[in-house]
Order: structure tokens, then sequence, then C-alpha cells
DNA sequence: TGACATTTCCTGTTATAACAACTATTGTTG
DNA sequence: CAACAATAGTTGTTATAACAGGAAATGTCA
């Protein structure tokens, strides 16, 4: 018998252990599904990291958020704030103001334009996302998300 | 109640759908775990898609593999195993042959070196996985085996 | 055979990731 | 207050990711 992810990397040997078949599919999977997400978002010139800085500016408010706080809201580590904001800033989707109290922070702001292009990219995402992990049911994902709180230290 | 993602990413609002924050959850835990797994790669000067390139090569044994061979086989999708290739044999840990029957192809072989440094990485690799892992149970890793096959499609 | 398509790899380019060093500002402490 | 530490952001550099295009070899088929 040889299942599902041998077949797909044609490895022929048994995996060697529980832990490590596991942590193969855990790649494999979120690789398979951040690339159609990439794909979803490329028509609109959106990286799956600039989507998650806008959602993240959004959530903020006029009142905005500076760039560390930004680092520490993201789902992925992104160890370069400056530069994402500053393409983003390029194409006005955010704005910056550098503090007057603290004049080391820099706040960012999600502007019009970046709010119209996000409620288009929701709908994408939002679409997808249904479609993508739909094939699983309530109690499976539920089950899903448990084990993978688990596995970042409970 | 707030979960310990909303947590993590300091949201103050509840996630638009279960799919949604299954999503997010399998995003933030497998950069969680591949950044324990880069740190400990390290020291080797290998990153994680090296060394599955080199575990790929030694699955091959002496007759190795062709370039797009290894790409099909490689965990997460590498658009340029040319360049890929051509750093590890600087490193001489991969040996290259142009193709002498179809002179388009390239094999390349993993070097004595290279099965060195392997026999290092795999302990490593190996202890570092029953750590993070190790924290499921058997019971829970195949359940989270087996949904993580189905959303990579059935 | 000869034109054309296909396959395989390589090359060029831009964007991003990763990391370290640096500047400017603010906080702390003797 | 002056020296030092800590914080925040910027800049520089190298490596990798992503993508497009090109060159060489092989396959296909009229």
């Amino acid at each position: 018998m040889v299942n599902k992810l041998q077949m797909e990397i044609k490895q022929s040997k048994k995996f060697e252990s529980l832990e490590h078949e596991a942590f193969l599919n855990l790649q494999r999977t979120t690789d398979f599904l951040m690339r159609k997400v990439t794909d979803a978002l490329k028509p609109f010139g959106i990286t799956p990291p600039q989507y998650n800085v806008l959602r993240i500016l959004r959530g903020a408010g006029e009142s905005g958020l500076i760039n560390r706080e930004i680092g520490e809201r993201m789902l992925t580590f992104v160890p370069d704030v400056t530069r994402m904001l500053d393409r983003l800033e390029k194409r006005d989707l955010v704005c910056r103001e550098r503090g007057v109290e603290d004049r080391r922070l820099v706040t960012a702001c999600i502007t019009e334009e970046g709010l119209n292009l996000l409620s288009d990219l929701d709908q994408v995402f939002s679409d997808l996302n249904k479609e993508l992990l739909g094939v699983c049911n309530k109690r499976t994902l539920t089950e899903l998300i448990g084990t993978l709180e688990r596995l970042r230290g409970a």
C-alpha cells in the first residue's frame, strides 16, 4: 500500500515516522493552497503577504499601525515591513506618516483606494477559501484547527 | 471567548468562516514549523529546499535524476532547479553530467560529500521533527494526514 | 527529408526573503 | 547632564522565488 503523498513525490520507501509524514503533508498542502491563492490574487497585482497587510490595516482603522505592530500581526513572519509598505504606498494603497510625538515611529493607514481593492479581493479570497477547504466538513475543520494550534504550542 | 490564533495576530473580530480560520491556521503553523527547520539547518548552510533536493538525489541512487524529475519530486514547487543545483554543485554536494544519448538532459547525482552532510542533517531533522510534531499523539497525526491529503484533492 | 512542434535546460530580469549593519530618536542611569 | 542602552526604522547586500524568453536537441508527420 502506497499512500497519496508517496505517489505525488514518487517516493518508493516508506516514511521514517508518522511525525515525518505529517510534516511533509503539512508543507505540501500549504504550498498547494497558497499557490492557488497566489494565482487568484495575481490579476490584482497583489501577493498574499500584501493582502495580509491590507487586511491588517483595514482592521486597524483610521488610527493606523506602526511598522512593528504590522509585523507582529502578520500571519507569516516578514522581515522587511518597510519595503513592503514602500511598494504599497507607491501604488497609493496605503499612506504613511512620521510620528510627531515620537519621531522614530511611522504610522501606516489604508487609503480609500486600498479599501476599494480589498473589497474585490475579499470576494475572490472568500470564494476560493470555501472551494478549497469546503471539501472537509465542519467537524473535520474544527479538529484540524485544534491540531494546528497545538502544533504551535498549547 | 477569543481563540489562540486571534490572540497571536491580535485580531479583535471573529473569523469570517471556519474555512477561513482553518486556512489561516495552516499558513501560520507551517510557517512556524518551517522557520524552526530553517534555523536548525542554518549552521550547515543548507535551506529546506536544498535539503529536499539532497534527499531526493540520495533516494535516486547512483543513476541520478534529471532536472525535471527532481522538480516533480520536490515537496514544494521550485521554479528554478537549474540554479539551485548550480549552488549545490559549487559546494561539491552534487555533480552533474550532460546526457550522451539525449543531449538535452542533465543528470544530477549526490556526491560522497553530499551523503556525509545528509547523514548529519538527517539526525538534526529527525530529532526536531519528533520534538515539534510529537506534541500530538499518533491518532491525531494520522487524522491530520488524512485531512491534509483530502485538502490536496482526494 | 524538411518544416514544425515539443521537450529540456539555460539565461535574464524583477520582486521578494533573509540577514546584517547603520542612522536617528528616545529612554535610562550613574 | 552625559554616557550608554534600547527602540524603530532604513539601507545595503546576497540568495532565492517567480516569470518570461531563448537555445539546443529531439520527436513528429506530411
